[in-house]
RNA sequence: GUCCCCAUCGUCUAGCCCGGUCCAGGACACCGGCCUUUCACGCCGGCGACAGGGGUUCAAAUCCCCUUGGGGACGCCA
């Protein structure tokens, strides 16, 4: 795909790879665009290049700076950062319009005065010919003086091919009658998608564009764009698009689709890069992918080319093996919010919040669901679970829980030997058998009769607050007859 | 309508470029079982796909063509 020859015959500066993100602030920062930023980034951490963010708002009237916040916000998340930018194509009007100058100094563009009624008319005309709707030309040889309210387009030549060489689909071959005469600058001046991009994507060096395959057909009038203008035509690579699972582009009617959505839903930046990262990428048989791994193993050449469905499934599953891989440091900051909506406040690196993350890891899929399973820790039951009661506190188990209580008492070590040891003990003189005794001491200790196994709990816990949770229980039992 | 892209289990994919090792491998989901103090984790097993048709070839998931299906673009949006 990305082969040698190519390399060595489009990018000329061989020292270095530049890759580029370039959204446009008319909303959040959403799943496909976060993994458009996310290949281009891989791409060039990958060869030690450069990554250049540049925000795409020449199109004033949609564009907004609670857009471009809430972009920043979502990449700082991920963590794609960058090494040159955020440019604002709004502060380069200047560059764009000598570019344009240039080409219509040069006779590859033109001044048109056509109205968007005419141009309708065209477009009705051509299809109506079983022609693809397009300009047709009419002031292409007036050679008309710039006028008020006058646009300019680009004068596209009227034969022969135009061939998009692409890094992982191959040579895609356009005929240029299909391209017309597309409008670089508008009548109020400000410049067109085309235009700038291309203007950006010369001046900032950019030498390998990675984009949704729903760019191709923009592609071959950008490679006119930069012949025009004398420039070398950058390597292109367009990634296949990602779908909703009714197979049409994705978009707000298929669930959450902003990036910052699965923030709060208590998802780790570090599972969605990965999951967003292998739909369309693969490598082997791998599914899991640190993000260190992913800069040392990302590629062009295992990328596919066709779309994908967007699976909420896999990403919660992804999710939870991210979470179970995390080191306890690594989560306790990233789970603090969702504790403070709880009114916990803890502190970042108190051993209990290590050990209650380090108990719930394996049982939670998100950082929400790990928040409502810690919870315990920081509250103690002030209730207990009703059918738990009935199962649990029975009179016969009385006497075995106190028993443990003294015995925990008596205990030195508060790990989960010899806690074990200690219930052991009990289970031996007592006679019961140890779901017996496990499930009233979870009750009282939890409220409820699901939590981490019983060891590694009470050893979170320690010894003080299990103490006095099982003698609050103790009380609470002899109280109701239990 | 015109042009362009794509096509392996329900979904994400490996394999395809360099045909035989593939009666097609992995993952998610689903279903069984094991482990077990609850819930999870983990482990074992099951279900499940080369879109259809033509070629080329001793041999095709792999190469070629057609059909069908899906997606995208066609804007004084990006």
């Amino acid at each position: 795909m990305f082969n040698e020859i190519t390399h060595i015959h489009r990018i000329t500066n061989m020292d270095a790879i530049i890759t580029r993100f370039p959204p446009s602030p008319t909303g959040y920062l959403h799943i496909g665009g976060a993994r458009t930023a996310l290949f281009n980034w891989l791409y060039a951490r990958h060869n030690r290049g450069k990554f250049i963010l540049r925000i795409e708002d020449t199109d004033v009237a949609r564009s907004t700076q609670e857009s471009v916040d809430a972009i920043f916000d979502a990449l700082d998340w991920l963590g794609i950062d960058w090494d040159d930018g955020p440019y604002y194509q709004s502060r380069r009007f200047d560059i764009y319009r000598e570019y344009i100058d240039r080409l219509v100094a040069s006779g590859n563009a033109y001044y048109c005065t056509c109205s968007s009624q005419e141009l309708e008319a065209m477009r009705e005309a051509a299809k109506a010919r079983g022609e693809n709707p397009k300009y047709d030309g009419t002031c292409r040889e007036k050679h008309l003086l710039p006028t008020e309210g006058a646009v300019i387009r680009f004068k596209s030549p009227q034969m022969g091919n135009t061939v998009v060489e692409d890094g992982i689909r191959g040579n895609i071959v356009f005929s240029n009658t299909e391209i017309d005469d597309f409008i670089i600058q508008r009548s109020d001046g400000s410049p067109m998608y085309n235009l700038a991009v291309v203007v950006d994507d010369i001046t900032m060096e950019v030498n390998t564009i990675i984009r949704g395959d729903d760019h191709i057909s923009n592609t071959p009038k950008q490679i006119l764009l930069y012949r025009a203008l004398g420039a070398n035509v950058p390597l292109f690579g367009h990634v296949p698009m990602v779908l909703g699972n009714d197979r049409a582009r994705l978009s707000k009617r298929h669930g959450a689709m902003s990036v910052t959505a699965y923030r709060e839903m208590g998802y780790l930046p570090d599972a969605l890069l990965n999951y967003l990262v292998r739909l369309g990428w693969s490598h082997g048989d791998q599914e899991f992918f640190t993000r260190e791994e992913l800069i040392e193993k990302f590629s062009l050449d295992h990328i596919g080319k066709s779309a994908g469905v967007f699976n909420p499934e896999k990403l919660l599953a992804l999710n939870a093996e991210h979470i179970r891989n995390a080191a306890e440091e690594k989560l306790a900051p990233q789970l603090l919010p969702f504790l403070a909506e709880k009114g916990i406040s803890a502190d970042v690196s108190s051993p209990l919040l290590m050990g209650a993350i380090r108990t719930l890891k394996p049982r939670s899929k998100t950082l929400i669901e790990m928040a409502d399973g810690v919870e315990f820790y920081f509250k103690a039951p002030e209730t207990y679970e009703e059918k738990g009661m009935k199962k649990f506190f029975k009179p016969e188990g009385l006497d075995p829980v106190k028993q443990l209580t003294d015995a925990l008492e008596r205990t030195d070590a508060f790990d989960e030997k010899s806690l074990e040891a200690v219930f052991q003990s009990i289970m031996d003189a007592s006679g019961l058998g140890f779901g017996k005794l496990a499930q009233p001491v979870r009750l009282a200790l939890t409220g409820k009769t699901v939590s981490p196994g019983i060891f590694e709990m009470i050893a979170a816990l320690g010894r003080d607050e299990t103490i006095a949770r099982l003698r609050r229980a103790i009380s609470f039992m002899e109280a109701t007859g239990a």
